[in-house]
DNA sequence: GATGAATGAGACTTCATTCAT
DNA sequence: CATGAATGAAGTCTCATTCAT
């Protein structure tokens, strides 16, 4: 019996493997320029086997999606700890920040995923990169309502397009240095934001 | 001699067709998922005959890149006719505004575009994108700093930003109104915006 | 030693489930179009616990012939019962027709797996296929010289491939009412039989 | 333009000869038992360019079908030429005892097609080689009626499926001898049929 | 005995690029 | 110049069979 355990929990085991080393190399190399074999490489598992885990190459990038929803959940989950809206919003400011040289590298995890997935005629997984950046915007507004300010779904808008957008052109000019000067105009107004006072 | 600017003229016709239906085909379906076929199609030019116009795929990515570019520089010249800066920037927001669903079927062309390049190994292509972009940014920065308001190069990467990052929300999520809704508010800052205050 | 008892009893028990549903699943669907997985799935067995019965996909194949076998022999005992061999052709040709929606469905049971067999540059199981085919072209004989009928083989043959045949076709055709058809002007020929004619 | 009708002409005569491979490998092997791979190597065409020709194996697995109706046709377009339909009929099973060893060998070209075609969830190919022993079905029913015999459907049916039974025999168990036999019972059938006597 | 997991060979298919005329 | 045809590398996926416990 504890021997089923442990094979059972090596198996499940390797399925986090193989989901991280797809988190990690799809965003690293995008959909298209993934091959399985990359992905059963980063992970440290033979090509054939990863069949057994995931029957499609696309069940591999869902797997990667709910890993990448998983991380903005620990992250929100761990700001929401914090007494007050405002700094759960600096917070996930300062942690957008924190990721810029990985931003420069590879852009955002979700928003490139979201961007390529966009493209295919069969738009399943689009709607599940959208559905993850739909809930941190749902989060955010969330934030921005228990702060009492005007419009919270537009300001959450407005705060998670500037982070993609920076994002986008961190990555694409190579310049890490734009994420932080956005990043601390961000928390600026952040800091500055009344309640009737909604305009960033 | 008649004959030879004949054809000269037509290869050139032929040539301009390609790009723009790479531009335009890139756009849709993204650079991995597009096949030299399918741009050839898209031209009415027979697959073997692109070979004589563009060396490689990647030659006719670079082509798409020029042909935004200089789309690009077709809105700002005309903009530039405009007397006021602010005005200028209006017409860029507005002008960005009118795309929204063409945005939210296919995302940015430059950005999308400047994304997926941006996950390959060799950068050169990557480097074209962002110099699409840089030159947006410089533009921008430009108005800012004729309508004499402080920190013009960070009021344009905040601008631009906002732009894509909505952009990128629009394609993800299906959702045009958002350009609309992010679009109203730039537009509303850039009017009360006076040169001492830079934060929109 | 009961539980022993008990287990083996299990085991032949759990063979029998593999044997059934090998029979039933390779009718449907053919040897090559069928898996492994999808006969022990069909049996309720664990994929890999089917090697311990089975050690090869063709000793399964040869075990589904087995059963058809034996299904044909328990037909023809059953019929060797009846006392008149003419009512025992009769029989024949009557539990033939009976099956005719099963064989517009998927063929004959026997014929299909022959005829797929029969184009393996290994002819083991083809020939395992064809005994069991003789075996009935065998009794048929029997009867038809128990009629003293003349040249029974010759009519055993004639009998058996009009209802290969017509399977053959009821199932391309997917029209059972050919086997009614033919089922029925066989009946009547049967019934017509003088020991003097051979012709049907 | 002799170059270019040249050209042609040999890309016309590459798809016939993959075209007549793929009835003959297929033919031998059974569809499920054929690669690409075997088609192409038997053609002496590498495999990457089967796909200019042909999109899928399906698609060659259709051509083939279509080759066998043509040869069906060609051999009752020769029969038509026969006055007496009786010897069209008597025609037709000398063909096709002609062809005993071949059936040994392999079994009916379009039978042993369309029972393994039969067993695909897809009906579509399975349809197609239905079609082609239809056509048969029908040309063979035109010729009894020619003979003014009474239900000449039926007697198509008797005889299509006298042939195709025996066939099957005949491959299963390495018999030639078994369509010689039948044959000769089937040419004598016809020989002695009068417009009043319907039954074999 | 039993079984979830592993494996590697091989199948079909796509496509950028080259070639022959 | 033009282009239908050719090519081979590479990618996704399947599956019979074996293994470790």
């Amino acid at each position: 019996m504890t021997n089923s355990v442990d094979r059972r929990a090596l198996a499940s085991q390797k399925r986090r493997r193989l989901t991280t080393a797809a988190a990690r190399v799809l965003h690293r190399q995008g959909v298209e320029r993934t091959t399985l074999a990359d992905i059963a490489h980063e992970a440290g598992v033979p090509v054939g086997n990863v069949y057994y885990y995931f029957k499609t190459k696309d069940e591999l990038v869902r797997a990667a999606l709910a890993e990448h929803r998983a991380r903005l959940d620990d992250l929100t989950g761990t700001l929401d700890r914090l007494p007050d809206p405002r700094e759960r919003l600096k917070g996930l400011v300062t942690a957008w920040i924190a990721e810029r040289d990985t931003a420069a590298r590879h852009g955002s995890p979700v928003g490139t995923l979201a961007t390529e997935l966009g493209k295919r005629a069969d738009g399943t997984l689009a709607a599940e990169a959208g559905a993850v950046l739909r809930r941190l915007l749902d989060w955010t507004a969330a934030q921005f309502r228990a702060l009492r300010a005007p419009a919270p779904d537009d300001l959450a808008l407005t705060l998670i397009s500037a982070c993609q957008g920076t994002t986008l052109l961190t990555h694409t000019l190579q310049a890490p240095a734009l994420t932080t000067h956005e990043g601390e105009r961000l928390l600026h107004w952040l800091e500055t934001l009344g309640p009737a006072d909604g305009n960033p």
